[in-house]
DNA sequence: ACGGATGTTCGCGC
DNA sequence: CGCGCGAACATCCG
């Protein structure tokens, strides 16, 4: 999503959308086409922010704001003008020279709406961002004591810490030692400072990937990640079968030998990566 | 053919 | 209120 942000705002910072094309209502919400096309056309974006994983374009004063979310599958796209649309384009901002930014999405469980007072309830009730200064190890300690939930479950919270997906929630796990069912007030002090260290490494090495390639996921090429989607296959660590289970109808991975179902005993902390 | 998939939301039950 | 569960969304991929 941070990638996502930083290429509407190349894309549209101080650029006005032209027209727009929304015909599916999913994508729109619950206002109608007429009103949401009326509504973005002839604005002229002046911020693109990000909050977990929701964006939030702003038009202005005069203007409401827009609640961004890409799902499972959504992806903005920026396509020069003459050229082909992606064939699961769910939304199209059409700028002046005729090139489009479009929400290419195939599942349509992405979003591109008027942010209204309910939806702003929603952005407000996020909790910390993890790549913030705030979020510290003492920080997440205090939030984790207070969880009776998995650990897996926990840091997938929205409302408690802002952005991390399954993918991601495997991908610190495994590098901070932690077992995915391990409840989150059971984390001592000292795995909760390496948890938050692993979560920001995780974090970073996503940005890092993005920003390097253009890969959408792993499509076409190698799995990048340290567990997720590696059931059955070595641990990079030690060599042992990955497992799979279920936790709140989401898949996790990770090595039973690296991320023991109790505390170490003792306060060695695991080698980094 | 079947099962699974990067996410969120809602309704229901405890 | 908190939490867990299943469903829904829609479509592709292995």
């Amino acid at each position: 999503m941070e990638i996502a942000r930083e290429s509407l705002e190349t894309w549209l910072l101080g650029r006005t959308i032209d027209t727009v094309r929304a015909p599916d209502s999913r994508i729109r919400g619950a206002v109608s086409r007429q009103k949401f096309e009326t509504e973005l056309r002839g604005s002229r974006t002046q911020s693109v922010e990000r909050r977990g994983k929701f964006l939030v374009l702003g038009f202005g004063e005069s203007r409401p704001r827009v609640l961004a979310h890409l799902g499972m599958t959504g992806k903005f796209v920026y396509v020069p003008a003459d050229e082909p649309l992606p064939r699961f384009t769910r939304l199209e901002l059409r700028l002046s020279d005729g090139a489009r930014v479009v929400l290419d999405d195939r599942r349509r469980l992405g979003q591109f709406r008027l942010l209204d007072e309910r939806e702003q309830r929603r952005v407000d009730s996020l909790g910390i961002e993890p790549l913030s200064s705030a979020f510290t190890h003492s920080y997440l300690h205090t939030l984790l004591r207070s969880s009776h939930r998995a650990i897996k479950l926990f840091l997938m919270d929205q409302k408690k810490i802002a952005g991390i997906g399954n993918i991601q929630a495997a991908e610190a796990l495994f590098l901070a030692g932690v077992h995915p069912s391990r409840t989150a007030r059971s984390l001592s002090g000292d795995e909760a400072r390496l948890l938050t260290r692993s979560v920001k490494k995780a974090l970073r090495a996503e940005i890092r990937r993005y920003r390097s390639r253009r890969a959408y996921l792993y499509e076409g090429a190698l799995n990048p990640f340290l567990v997720y989607g590696r059931a059955g296959e070595p641990c990079p660590r030690c060599d042992r079968r990955i497992r799979r289970v279920v936790q709140g109808g989401r898949t996790s991975y990770y090595c039973a030998t690296c991320q023991p179902g109790q505390p170490r005993k003792s306060g060695q902390p695991r080698k980094k990566r």
